[in-house]
DNA sequence: TTATGGTTCAAGGACACCGG
DNA sequence: GCCGGTGTCCTTGAACCATA
């Protein structure tokens, strides 16, 4: 994976050989008041463009992000404390400290009080001051609490699922667009033939990576579903 | 195209440390 | 000294990727 960044607001990601196949442009428009980017694949089945529809605070956010990548590997702080982040913990870039906090509190089903006025300041040197504003931090960082696992079940006792919405990565991705109708296309990992008027629009894996890597693979998720086909 | 092995990420668990 | 909460370190499992 190579990002670079172009000109303003505009971001193309390609493959490390630098392949056409894999090139994946995106691109904000300059467009009055829209704020949207265009996904344009230039070797897509058939010509046309995926539009991924955005609020606009959500896509400056967004626009944020994607900048950063251009810069050097930068240095990740806990989303709830400011310390520095081992990664992404229950949906959130944190630290190892607020990740056990949050296990233990999920699954121990704790519920705290604020000595306080519920505004609590969580940052390093303070976030164990209040245990309610600090969980309460964690929940509006975007740690999820469907994420924290009761207990690990030995792999034998546990048949592999795949979840509903992640594909394998020999799978084809497709969004499908009745183009008849104003609503939303739906992403779905189904290759079957298109029916009733409705076309599939091939979105390879590997640009679903690309996004995932400038948008992270939880805002995509959100996005998925906001896909629009441009005709 | 498929199997295999390495890598990465995000879970969990263990345990030392600390304050009440 | 005891106990519960905290934070660090290590292990584990799944997904991804490169290669034969
Ligand atoms: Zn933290
Ligand atoms: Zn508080």
């Amino acid at each position: 994976m190579n990002p670079s960044s172009a000109p303003k607001q505009q971001f193309i990601l390609t493959t490390a050989d630098s392949s056409g196949a894999s090139k994946v442009i995106l691109a904000s428009p300059e467009t009055h008041n829209t704020k949207q980017v265009i996904f344009t694949a230039a070797d897509t089945i058939m010509p046309g463009r995926i539009q991924i529809v955005t609020d606009p605070a959500s896509m400056e956010r967004l626009l944020g992000q994607s900048g950063d990548l251009s810069r050097s590997q930068p240095v990740e702080y806990c989303v709830v404390c400011g310390d520095k982040a081992s990664g992404r913990h229950y949906g959130a870039v944190s630290c190892e400290g607020c990740k056990g906090f949050f296990k233990r509190s999920v699954r121990k089903n704790l519920t705290y009080s604020c000595r306080s006025k519920q505004d609590c300041v969580i940052n390093k040197h303070h976030r164990n001051r209040c245990q309610f504003c600090r969980l309460r931090k964690c929940l509006k960082m975007g740690m999820k609490t469907d994420s924290v696992q009761s207990e690990r079940k030995p792999i034998d006792l546990v048949p592999r699922e795949r979840q509903a919405n992640c594909a394998a990565s020999t799978q084809k991705i497709y969004i499908r667009k009745d183009l008849n109708s104003p609503l939303i296309a739906t992403p779905t990992f189904i290759s079957d033939t298109d029916t009733d008027g409705s076309r599939s629009v091939e979105i390879r894996p590997v640009y679903v990576q690309c996004l995932a890597k400038v948008f992270g693979p939880l805002e995509l998720v959100n996005l998925l579903p906001h896909f629009r086909l441009q005709t």
